[in-house]
DNA sequence: TCTGGGGTCCTAGGACCC
DNA sequence: TCTGGGGTCCTAGGACCC
């Protein structure tokens, strides 16, 4: 017999997610767009207050087809490091309340409230408590769903939009969740839709009164065991404190005005490698696996990968590896033309060794000597030899070998 | 109006090792 | 000498999410 079953309490998760996130920052912070339709960013709408939503107005539109169906919307530019305090004010307010918060993106979480009932008390009351905190104390609305799972929570959160609480009652799970639409489930997105849509499942329901064998062949197996367990409403994963990124990367769209040139393209590379070493540094991380990633005119895409022999944050070799990828494709670009070039870094490990973090990009040489002086102050002359200097962009510094932490794990 | 920038996970074939 | 099965790593692509 399992005495784990016995008695155990079902689980009280929380999904917290804050409404129309950097929209909602900018109003808080200038009063006159308060009530009015506000769209974050101009190229592309990266996020919209519900005012412009209602005229149509959706994430990643273009900006152009959002200034149509919204002539009188306010356009600001994002304001990322806001966005990010604000982020993390707001998380601060829920590990104040449970050690066991997941972050899933800057605007979302998962709130882990099981062991909580007796001495807070029950979790629509807890959840109500969060709403308060983070509209009083930050100034921002939030939205969560409370359900026995994880999955559900996410989904009874889209449910409590705007500024609500949705609560999924112990035993109701099925019935709330069987009328739902498909593409609710966490992993349909608009082919997986069409293809169950083909074959007559448009609920959740409908999902669930199928077997897995079936599903499984017309979206594969994952998929398929993944979307019949949430259809069942089974989900065991747990509320996982301290998840760690898998890879880092950045990438720039080009415009389709003319064709890039080969310099043109290798600096682009440099700037992102750049950025992104820079960012591992900073995450004390090293990463193993390199990958370029192609757009073409036609919008299709490619990506190159390549395996390095050692971990690494430093922007030369990456630079190199991303160099050579580039220089094996750069007959298929020329043919069919680039849109956008990316790069990131995966297979990541924690650094054991510091990492020196200089983007010549954004700092001069004098920051750098200031920085080596400072090195050297602390641990001795010998630490930073050697160095090696990338042209007026970056630097390398490999290793202090008294400073080399043991490796945790 | 041609469609941003940051990620995760899964599939599938080939190389390689035991 | 021939053959098999299992496992891991690498590469490329695709779907999806915020």
């Amino acid at each position: 017999m399992n005495v784990d079953s016995v008695d155990r309490p079902a689980k009280a998760i929380l999904h917290a997610d804050l409404d129309a996130f950097y929209a909602s920052v900018e109003q808080r912070d200038n009063p006159a767009l308060r009530g009015k339709p506000v769209i974050v960013g101009g190229g592309v709408v990266l996020a919209s207050s519900y005012e412009a939503r209602q005229k149509g107005v959706k994430t990643a539109m273009g900006g152009s087809e959002a200034r149509r169906l919204c002539p009188e919307a306010i356009v600001v530019e994002p304001r990322m490091s806001v966005y990010s305090q604000a982020s993390k004010e707001v998380f601060a307010i829920f590990e104040d309340v449970s050690p066991l918060v997941e972050g899933i993106s800057i605007d979302e979480a998962f709130i882990d409230v099981t062991g909580l009932w007796r001495l807070v008390g029950p979790a629509p009351a807890i959840a109500q408590s969060i709403r308060r905190k983070v509209r009083e104390e930050v100034g921002l609305p939030i939205s969560i769903g409370v359900a026995t799972t994880k999955f559900l929570a996410k989904v009874a959160s889209v449910s409590a939009k705007p500024d609500g609480l949705w609560v999924v009652p112990e035993g109701g799970e099925l019935d709330y969740l069987h009328p739902l639409p498909v593409r609710r489930l966490w992993g349909v997105g608009a082919i997986t839709e069409e293809k169950l849509a083909s074959r007559g499942l448009m609920t959740v329901g409908d999902i669930a009164g199928v077997s897995p064998e079936q599903l499984s062949g017309w979206v594969g197996k994952a998929s398929a065991h993944h979307l019949s367990a949430l259809a069942h409403n089974r989900d065991p994963r747990r509320v996982v404190v301290g998840k760690r990124r898998s890879s880092v990367g950045a990438q720039r769209s080009l415009g389709t005005r003319r064709p890039i040139g080969r310099l043109e393209a290798d600096n682009v590379v440099l700037e992102l490698v750049d950025r992104v070493t820079d960012r591992l540094r900073k995450g004390e991380r090293v990463g193993r696996t390199v990958t370029i990633r192609l757009r073409f005119n036609d919008f299709s895409r490619a990506t190159r990968s390549r395996t390095l022999p050692q971990a690494t944050g430093a922007t030369e070799p990456v630079l190199r590896t991303c160099r050579d990828l580039l220089e094996e494709v750069w007959p298929e670009v020329k043919e069919r033309g680039l849109t956008l070039l990316g790069m990131s870094i995966s297979n990541l490990d924690d650094a054991h060794a510091v990492q020196l973090s200089l983007p010549f990009a954004r700092r001069s040489r004098d920051d750098a000597d200031t920085a080596i002086d400072s090195i050297r102050e602390k641990f001795g002359r010998d630490a930073i030899s050697p160095v090696t200097l990338l042209g007026k962009r970056g630097i390398e510094m490999p290793m202090l070998p008294d400073d080399i932490p043991a490796r945790s794990g």
